[in-house]
DNA sequence: CTACCGCTATAACAGTGTTATCGTGGTATC
DNA sequence: GATACCACGATAACACTGTTATAGCGGTAG
């Protein structure tokens, strides 16, 4: 009779784990199945059974960031203040690609070449903005935004991703200071979003 | 005695233009340099002695797509409404992206695994932000633009770039009718920055 | 005409993701 | 408990990548 799945769950994180390891801490390039299975004790077999091959291993990275890129978001306590709740989830959003930047390669960079998030993935990276979208939701009806249909969200989520993105290409200057420019560029951001002034 | 160089410019651009051709139609896991090579009619070595390696020529792809990105963003008359200016630069930026996602890819998104920009590259690359430059030093000199050390420069092109690579990605909710949105979020960020409304 | 050496084609090397083959080991059934 | 079955993983091969060593062609200087 056939025999049922194994679910041989532990080999399962363990390569998960090892792979997250292998990329923050050497890049994407380095991340090759056959250093993967030597580090995880086993063969680059047991990828293709576990997974299905190394995109769709690079795929549960890529929610597992967006996942953990949420829990960050979620960890900023609204205040009473929407404007000032947005830059401190601007803050947390760089923080949180600044700790590990190979990942946040992985969610928006492209970093490895085979992999392309399907459908499911991008909408549960959307997922992670749920903070987002209700501090602009609340402050629209506190009648200090002032929304058109989600459109402040795409520009917030589009400025603090460009800005994260450029510094960790190398694209600025090098004589700016990155903190204090990136809240002034946020604050100036908000500013253009809220009602009266 | 020496012979002297040879400096053969034909085959030099035809690789550079086969590239970023191979580079435009099939993306960059497709540029290869067997593939590059037999397109252009010759052999993986001439990369070599003309360039020095696969990462040295994505470099001379990198610069040219900047150069090409400066010279759509040049061609950007300017008027005497410095914020609508703004938004034209934005507007070019985007179709600039648009026409040739694989090469923004390169100039950005770290698509090709060995190649990264040294310091001549990016400094060229920020050359390229001089019309942006040139529109927000006239309108703070004007009074209409309240910048701070170049921190304006830097949110503007954050947010274009950031919303470019978002809608590149395949990040964006499908639903959305991205150019409206886009303008939108360009006026009210273009808005933060003006001294009165 | 000849010696010289820059440039390129051929082929090999090390590495990658992927897949075919095969043996092992645990489970369900008798 | 014995046995048939087959999911799983280890080995090895395949096709492909960038890179490099070697060898030969070809044009230039003497």
């Amino acid at each position: 009779m056939p025999r049922p799945k194994t679910h041989d769950e532990a080999l399962r994180l363990r390569l998960l784990d090892r792979a997250g390891e292998l990329l923050s801490r050497e890049g994407a390039t380095a991340l090759s199945l056959r250093k993967l299975a030597a580090d995880a004790g086993t063969s680059t077999t047991a990828v293709y059974s576990l997974f299905g091959g190394k995109p769709a291993l690079v795929r549960e990275l890529y929610v597992e960031a967006f996942r953990r890129l949420g829990g960050r978001l979620r960890a900023v306590a609204p205040t009473d203040d929407p404007a000032e709740d947005l830059i401190r989830l601007g803050l947390a959003y760089r923080e949180s690609a600044l700790a590990d930047p190979h990942l946040y390669g992985v969610m928006f960079g492209g970093a490895v070449p085979g992999f392309e998030p399907d459908e499911a993935a991008t909408a549960q990276s959307r997922a992670a903005l749920a903070p987002l979208l209700e501090v602009i939701a609340t402050g629209t009806r506190a009648g200090v935004f002032t929304d058109h249909d989600g459109t402040m969200a795409m520009g917030c989520w589009g400025i603090v991703h460009g800005l994260v993105s450029l510094e960790l290409c190398g694209n600025l200057p090098p004589e700016i200071d990155v903190p204090t420019t990136y809240e002034r560029a946020l604050r100036a951001n908000t500013a253009g979003w809220t009602r009266v002034r």
